[in-house]
DNA sequence: TGCTGTTATATATCATGTTATTGTTTAACT
DNA sequence: AGTTAAACAATAACATGATATATAACAGCA
C-alpha cells in the first residue's frame, strides 16, 4: 500500500513530521512504561527546562519549550498533582506563578538524567547517525529505521548487550 | 530565552518534529483560510489519497495515511458532513465501508491540485531547498526559516510577485 | 487617586492523534 | 451445519497541541 504522506513530499511535510514525532514519543513512552515511571514522555521537556533553568514562571516556561501558554498551565497542573512540581507566588508580582521542582521531582530528574535519558538519546542518535543528504531522504530513512526497530527495542537491545 | 527542546537535541527529537509539523500545518491553514476553503489542512492528505488511489475502505485509508483507524473514521465523518466524501457498502463484504469523493469533493481536489497545492509545495520546498548536513542542523534551519517568514507569507509573496 | 491599557495566568472549546473496547460480519474448522 | 476465531469499523476515553476569551494584577498618566 502506497504511503500517501510520503509520496506527497513537501506538500504534506507538516503531517509527516508530526507523524514521525508521534511515533518517537510513543516509542519513548514504552521505555518509560517499562521503568514504571509515572510521567508521560511529553512531560519530560518541562522537567528538563526546570532542571536546566531553575524555577520559572508559566510564561517563560512556554517560551523555553516553544509551546502555547495554556499547554504549560495544563502540564504544570498535572505534574503538581503527581507531586513533581510546585507553584509559588512571585514576591513582587502577584500575577506570576513560579514553577519549581519538588524534592520528588528533583530526584526523578536526577535518576532520569543518570539512567534513562542517555540511553534514549543514544538510541535516537544512532538511528539518525548515518543520515545525510536531502531532508526528505533523511526522514524516509528514519521512518524505515523506526519500522525496523522502534526506539524502545533499540534501548532494550543496548541494555541486554551489557554482560 | 534558551529553546530547551532544541538544546536537548536527539533526546526530544519527537517533541521537536511535532512542534515543527504543527507550525507548518498552522501556516498552511492560514493559506487555506484566505482562500475560504472549508477544509482543515490536515484533511487534505485524506482527499489526496482518494484522488490518487480511488475509492478505498476505511482500513486501507488508515494504512495509506499511516494513522490509526479511528482517526480515519472521524475524518471521514467530518468530510461526509461537508459533502466532500461519501461512504458506500462493499458488494461482497458487508463489514467494509468504501469511502469515495463526491462531485463536490472531486471539484475541490481538482481546484486544489491546480491552484493551491503547487504553491504550498513550492513554498515548503524552497524553505528546505538549501538544507544539507546533519538532521538537527536542517531542523534548526527550518525553524529559523519559518520564524523569519511562515509558509503563508511565502505563498503570498509568490502570488504578489506575479505582475 | 482613579481610570485605562497591558501583562500573566486560567479556563473553555476545538482539532486531531492515540489505545482499548464493542458489535457485526466473515472465514475456518470440526 | 454450528461453533469459534478473525477482521472491519465505530465508539469511548484520553493526551496534547491550538486559539479565543475571561480574570486578576500591575503600570502609567490625567
Amino acid at each position: 500500500m502506497e504511503d500517501i504522506i510520503r509520496s506527497l513530499g513537501f506538500l504534506c511535510l507538516g503531517s509527516r513530521l508530526k507523524r514521525i514525532g508521534e511515533q518517537l514519543q510513543a516509542d519513548t513512552q514504552r521505555v518509560l512504561d517499562r521503568l514504571e515511571v509515572p510521567v508521560q514522555s511529553s512531560q519530560y521537556p518541562l522537567l528538563a527546562a526546570l532542571d536546566r533553568l531553575g524555577p520559572l514562571p508559566v510564561g517563560e516556561l512556554a517560551q523555553a519549550l516553544g509551546i502555547a501558554q495554556p499547554g504549560i498551565t495544563r502540564s504544570v497542573a498535572l505534574l503538581a498533582e503527581l507531586g513533581l512540581v510546585e507553584v509559588g507566588q512571585s514576591n513582587n508580582d502577584q500575577r506570576r506563578r513560579i514553577v519549581s521542582l519538588t524534592g520528588n521531582g528533583r530526584r526523578l530528574v536526577d535518576v532520569a538524567k543518570r539512567d534513562v535519558w542517555p540511553r534514549i538519546e543514544k538510541a535516537v542518535a544512532d538511528l539518525c547517525a548515518d543520515l545525510s543528504g536531502p531532508l526528505l531522504d533523511q526522514l524516509a530513512a528514519i521512518e524505515d529505521g523506526l519500522a525496523a526497530a522502534p526506539i524502545d527495542r533499540r534501548v532494550q537491545n543496548a541494555i541486554d548487550a551489557v554482560p
